[in-house]
RNA sequence: GGGCCCGUAGCUCAGUGGUUAGAGCUGGCCGCUCAUAACGGCUAGGUCGCGGGUUCAAAUCCUGCCGGGCCUACCA
C-alpha cells in the first residue's frame, strides 16, 4: 500500500468572503496535495470552516438570520472559492457537524481523564470582537479614556466560570518538540515561538465559556461551550474521520503538515500539540508558517479599500495563471507582493512565451513536417543526450524543490530546462533541417516532443488543467501523468505504435492581456 | 522594554568569510522566422540600507543607527 500524505489548510472562520490569502493558502495546499499524489503517495487534503464563537452568533442576529443558516452560507464561499480554483480537496468539514462536535467533545474527555482539564474562575477585560480576554497591562486607552483590547477593540470586565488546560504542564515537553528541527518551519517562525516558550511561565488556558451557547457543549458541564481553539483544531482530527471511520483515521493521522498562516503558529505549535499529547494522540509531523500577500507592497484591509476578491482575478487572468503566479513569485514562508501588472508579467514571460510557446511550436512542426506522426525508433544525437540531461536536472530541482516546500525554487530550477529547450530549437533550428537534413529533422522533432511531456508532467501540480489540456493534445494517457511516468523510457515507442497522431494543436497558456488601468489602486 | 525576520541591479529574488556580487523580468543592440509579435545571442544596470569594528580578506561575522514586518512583556 502506497505511503500516506495528510496535508490540512488552516479552517477558516468565515466572517466574510475569502480573500487572496485564503486563495493563497488553498493553492498552496493544493500543490503539494498534487505533487505528492504524482510522487505515488496516498494523500488526503483537508480544509473546512470554524463557525462557532460568539461573533458568529452576533453577525447572524443582527443581520436577522438563523445562525446555522448564516453560517452555512457563508462557509459555502469558502467551498465554492475551493471549487473554482481547482483544489483537490478530499474533505471539506464544518465545525457545526454533529460528527466534528463528536470529534471534539471526546478529545475534551480524553483531555479531561488525564486530569489536565480542571474548573476556575476567570475574571478579566473581555473583547466580543476579539473573542479574548486581555490583561489589564495589555488594554490602550481609546478616546475620553474609554478601556480598548490591544486590537483597539471594545472590552468589558466579566467574571465567568470556566475550564482551564493545564498548558504549564507541558512547557518542557513544547520546548523539546519545537526544537526538534523541521517540526515547525519557517525558521523565523520556530524562533519565534520558542522565544514564546523559553520566555515566560505559561499561564494556563482558559478553553470553555459560559457567556454564550454557539459552540459545541462541555461534556458534562452544562452551560459550558469549548473555547474556539479546541473546537477548530479538533477539524484536522475529524477532517480523516475520526468520529466516523477509525481505521480511516488511523491510516491517515498523524497529519504529515498543517499549513497555516503566520499569524496562527502558536495555536498549531504550542496549543495543539499539547491538545493531541494530553488526549494521548500522536503528534502532527510539521506545521509550516507561510507569509502574507501584500497587494503593491501593502497590507491588505478594508479601510484602504484594496481587498481582492481572489475570484475576480481567477475570472481575469485564469485560474492556473494565478495559480502559477502565486507559487512562483512569492519565496514561501516570507511574506509576497501581488499585482495585475506582474501576474501579467510573470506569467506571459514564462508561461506563454517561453513553456507555452515551446510546446506550440514543437507541436505544430510535427504537425505540419511529419502529418503528426510519432517515431520512437530515431538514432540520438549528442545534443539530444545533452538536452534530456538539462530538463531532467531541471525536473529533477522541481521536485526537490517542492518536496521542501521551496515553490519558487522549485520552479526556477523548472524555467532553466525550459529555457535549455528553447536554446536547443534555435541551435537545431529543424526549420532548415527540413531542407537540408528531414530525417534529422524528426529526430530533433520527436527530442522536443519528449522533454515537452517531461516538463508537463513535472509542472503538472502547479497547473493541472492547462497541463492536462497539453498532454490529451499529444496522446499522453490519463493514467500516465504522474511522476512514475517519468521513468516510463518506452512511453514514445508505445504511443508510436498506437498509432496516435497529433492534431493541429491549440495553445493552452494564452498571453493575457495587461490591464488598462492598474487594478485596485 | 525584550526578541525574531527583512532591507542586494528599475522589478522579483539568489548568494551567509575568499577570484572582477549572480539569475529572471524590464531597457538597448544583433540574429532567426518553426512558433502564442513568440525564440536565441550580446549588452546596459548595483556606495550589497547607513556608520563604525574584527579579519590577510565581509553583502556574508560583531556593534550602533535608519526603514519595514512580526512575536512578546505586571513600561509609565
Amino acid at each position: 500500500m502506497a505511503e500516506t500524505f495528510y496535508i490540512t489548510t488552516a479552517i477558516s472562520y468565515p466572517n466574510g468572503k475569502p480573500h487572496i490569502g485564503h486563495a493563497y493558502e488553498a493553492i498552496a495546499a493544493d500543490a503539494i496535495a498534487r505533487f505528492q499524489r504524482a510522487q505515488g503517495r496516498d494523500v488526503r487534503l483537508v480544509t473546512g470552516t470554524d463557525e462557532h464563537g460568539l461573533k458568529m452568533a452576533q453577525t447572524a442576529r443582527n443581520a436577522g438570520r438563523d445562525t446555522l443558516d448564516f453560517a452555512t452560507e457563508m462557509s459555502n464561499h469558502f467551498r465554492e472559492m475551493c471549487a473554482r480554483l481547482n483544489i483537490s480537496i478530499d474533505a471539506f468539514r464544518r465545525t457545526t457537524e454533529e460528527a466534528h462536535k463528536d470529534t471534539a467533545r471526546a478529545v475534551w474527555t480524553a483531555m479531561r481523564e488525564s486530569g489536565d482539564l480542571y474548573l476556575d474562575r476567570y475574571e478579566g477585560w473581555y473583547s466580543i470582537r476579539d473573542e479574548a480576554f486581555y490583561d489589564e497591562s495589555e488594554l490602550i486607552e481609546g478616546e475620553g479614556g474609554v478601556k480598548l483590547s490591544p486590537q483597539g477593540t471594545a472590552v468589558e470586565w466579566q467574571v465567568e466560570e470556566s475550564w482551564f488546560f493545564r498548558l504549564s504542564k507541558y512547557r518542557d515537553f513544547l520546548i523539546e518538540l519545537n526544537e526538534t528541527p523541521g517540526f515547525l518551519e519557517p525558521e523565523s517562525r520556530r524562533n519565534e515561538v520558542l522565544g514564546f516558550l523559553k520566555g515566560n511561565e505559561l499561564r494556563d488556558l482558559s478553553v470553555s465559556r459560559t457567556s454564550f451557547d454557539w459552540g459545541v457543549d462541555v461534556p458534562d458541564s452544562p452551560g459550558h461551550v469549548m473555547y474556539v481553539w479546541v473546537d477548530a483544531l479538533c477539524t484536522y482530527l475529524t477532517g480523516i474521520g475520526f468520529s466516523e471511520d477509525r481505521a480511516h483515521f488511523d491510516r491517515y493521522w498523524p497529519a504529515d503538515l498543517h499549513l497555516i498562516g503566520k499569524d496562527i503558529v502558536r495555536f498549531h505549535a504550542v496549543y495543539w500539540p499539547a491538545f493531541l499529547q494530553s488526549a494521548g494522540l500522536p503528534l502532527p509531523k510539521k506545521i509550516f508558517g507561510h507569509g502574507f500577500l501584500l497587494h503593491r507592497g501593502e497590507k491588505m484591509s478594508k479601510s484602504l479599500g484594496n481587498v481582492i476578491d481572489p475570484l475576480e482575478l481567477a475570472d481575469q487572468f485564469g485560474v492556473d495563471a494565478l495559480r502559477y503566479f502565486l507559487l512562483r513569485e512569492v519565496s514561501f514562508g516570507n511574506d509576497g507582493s501581488y499585482s495585475s501588472e506582474a501576474i501579467v508579467t510573470r506569467c506571459n514571460a514564462e508561461l506563454a512565451n517561453s513553456f507555452g510557446n515551446l510546446a506550440q511550436r514543437s507541436l505544430s512542426m510535427i504537425f505540419k513536417n511529419m502529418g503528426g506522426v510519432i517515431r520512437a525508433d530515431l538514432p540520438v544525437a549528442e545534443a539530444d543526450a545533452a538536452l534530456a540531461k538539462a530538463v531532467a536536472d531541471g525536473i529533477a530541482d522541481l521536485r526537490e524543490g517542492f518536496a521542501r516546500y521551496d515553490f519558487s525554487g522549485g520552479l526556477d530550477g523548472w524555467m532553466r530546462a525550459v529555457f535549455a529547450c528553447n536554446q536547443y530549437v534555435d541551435e537545431q533550428a529543424p526549420w532548415t533541417l527540413r531542407k537540408t537534413d528531414p530525417a534529422r529533422m524528426e529526430a530533433v522533432l520527436m527530442t522536443l516532443l519528449r522533454v515537452v511531456r517531461d516538463l508537463a508532467i513535472a509542472l503538472r501540480p502547479v497547473v493541472p488543467s492547462s497541463i492536462d489540456r497539453l498532454l490529451d493534445q499529444m496522446g499522453v494517457a490519463a493514467d500516465a501523468r504522474d511522476y512514475a511516468a517519468l521513468d516510463d523510457a518506452g512511453w514514445l515507442a508505445a504511443l508510436a505504435d498506437s498509432g496516435f497522431t497529433l492534431s493541429q494543436p491549440v495553445g493552452v497558456f494564452p498571453r493575457l492581456e495587461m490591464p488598462a488601468t492598474a487594478e485596485g489602486e
